[in-house]
RNA sequence: CGGGGCGUGGCGCAGCCUGGUUAGCGCGCUUGCUUUGGGAGCAAGAAGUCGAGGGUUCGAAUCCCUCCGCCCCGACCA
């Protein structure tokens, strides 16, 4: 009882109840478990050797699907000239309230503001309108990975910073048909990134007219369902059709020898990606990270009392690790004592844990333990290198199986707008209603319940029935959140 | 920008109302000993221009004024 008592006060010490108070949760599990921090910059933050490992190991595997599927990437300068985003007004009306300006330089005033780039539109078309000639010269598939600024009027780790890093990729195209192509390619690049890697199901589809990317024909977003019901959009790709490439005036000579605008595209994932992770995964003894992405997929703690048993086992562990060849292993042999250990691995979402002590030696074993549901296993030290993969490719499935059926508990269907306000005062999740598309709609479902529209389910084809909210023919149907 | 709160060792706070010169407590940190299979115990130690500036006073963390910074709540966004 007391040492129940004693455990308890510890964990409250360090994260709050995830399920009595969520925002301070993640702000507490993101800190302890040394992913970021603040920083002296108002709105920015500190982005620590662990969570930064986190999101190379979603980096990498996008970086990869970007380069399989015909990309290049580039790097184009942080600092655009105010002009630049002028040039297009949509852009310029959707961006203008999160410019940061640079308006000296040298101790004198620049001639022209220059713009911490919010997005890279602008200048990749500036650029490449010299190097797009002709027909031939398409398509041009860009990427960069960089850092991003944007005037954010309240920071949330990760979720919203003023600065945070991403990739941007910016294609242009012959035609319509080929960039349509490649926006739904990339979307299904990000779909891949968060379900099989990030174990986040997601729902993949277009944003209504009020949400799309500002200067974009439309917008297509993944959309992650958070353990707290609220949506996360994380990650769109854009179509933009001619409008980038006439406000700069980019064109090339066509087949039949006429001057033609290049159809374009972009496409983003930000490290908005590790709070996903965070919030999708995480419960109230801290972080719980996929093993596919996780720095750590098995920490080891040696225990023992005497420096015999010490020696014991670090006799023991070049065996062990040469089990381990394929899987990012730890070994904890800090000065605290293992039930500490426990508790901070745990915090730091390690998926695997083994205990070697003398107990497991002596019977040639080693303890396995998942961070999932804390499920112990006695494997022989011959078998680990067979029982570890195998158990961590479980647990990824079963993150993933897991946030499926959260997500799928926490999504109903409703057809009256009085269901939808209903829901929302009462229930935490998506609604999915038949919808007719109207902005207006979106603006009635936003004042009465806060929730406005995440994505357009595609596929099902016109819905039965009329719109949910207005009664008007609906043309689809829709999933209405709460969003971050 | 409008409404509410706060600035005191690295972190979290007490002290302030009712001024008094050794400014405390918890966590963390350092060293030592004992511990070690679910967040250890004891002992010794280091660490603070009390957000900044000005004023009142014999004397200011404490009272007054000004400024700065931060947090929460109302309008944008990966």
């Amino acid at each position: 009882m007391a040492v129940e008592e004693k455990q308890e006060t510890g964990f409250v010490k360090d994260i709050r109840k995830q399920s009595v108070d969520f925002p301070g949760w993640y702000n507490d599990v993101v800190r302890k478990a040394q992913l970021a921090d603040n920083s002296p910059v108002a709105g920015t933050m500190v982005i620590r050797p662990y969570g930064y490992a986190i999101w190379e190991n979603i980096r990498d595997p996008l970086d990869e699907l970007i380069k399989q599927t015909g990309h290049e990437n580039w790097y184009f300068p942080a600092l655009i000239p105010l002009s630049f985003l002028q040039k297009e007004r949509e852009h310029v009306e959707g961006f203008a309230p999160e410019f940061q300006l640079v308006t000296k330089g040298g101790g004198k005033d620049l001639e022209e503001p220059l713009v911490l780039r919010p997005t890279s539109e602008t200048m990749i078309a500036s650029v490449l309108r010299d190097y797009i000639q002709s027909y031939r010269d398409l398509p041009v598939l860009t990427n960069q990975w960089n850092n991003v600024f944007r005037w954010e009027l309240k920071a949330r780790f990760f979720l919203r910073t003023r600065e945070f890093l991403w990739q941007e990729g910016h294609t242009f195209h012959e035609t319509a048909t080929e960039a349509e192509e490649e926006v739904a390619r990339m979307l299904e690049c990000y779909r891949q990134i968060a379900e099989e890697w990030c174990a986040i199901p997601v729902l993949a589809g277009r944003k209504s007219e009020t949400e799309k990317f500002a200067g974009a024909q439309y917008s297509t977003a993944i959309e992650g369902m958070m353990v707290d019901g609220k949506a996360l959009q994380m990650a769109t790709s854009h179509y933009f059709g001619e409008n980038f490439t006439r406000a700069y005036d980019l064109t090339f000579t066509g087949r039949s020898n006429e001057r033609q605008f290049p159809h374009s595209t972009s496409w983003g994932m930000s490290t908005r990606m590790v709070g996903a992770v965070v919030m999708a995964h995480g419960d109230d003894s801290g972080l719980q990270l996929p093993p596919r992405i996780a720095p750590v997929q098995v920490v080891i703690i040696p225990i023992f009392r005497s420096d015999a048993e010490r020696h014991q086992i670090e006799a023991a562990l070049p065996g062990v690790l040469d089990e381990l060849d394929d899987i990012r292993v730890k070994v904890d042999w800090r000065d605290e004592r293992p039930g500490f250990k426990f508790n901070e691995w745990e915090l730091k979402g390690v998926p695997l844990r083994i205990e070697i002590g003398p107990r497991d030696l002596a019977k040639g074993e080693a303890a396995v333990v998942r961070r999932l549901d804390r499920l112990k296993k006695a494997v022989p030290l011959g078998e680990l290198a067979l029982t570890v993969p195998a158990m961590l490719e479980k647990i990824q499935e079963a993150l993933f199986e897991r946030a499926r059926g959260f997500r799928e508990k926490h999504t109903v269907r409703l057809t009256s707008l009085d269901a939808v306000v209903k829901f929302f005062d009462t229930e935490i999740g998506f609604a999915v209603t038949p919808w007719c598309g109207r902005s207006e709609d979106e603006l009635t479902v936003k004042e009465r319940t806060t929730a406005t529209t995440r994505v357009i389910l595609p596929g099902s084809g016109r819905p039965e029935g009329p719109c949910a909210i207005c009664g008007r023919p609906a043309v689809t149907d829709v999933a209405w959140g709460k969003a971050y």
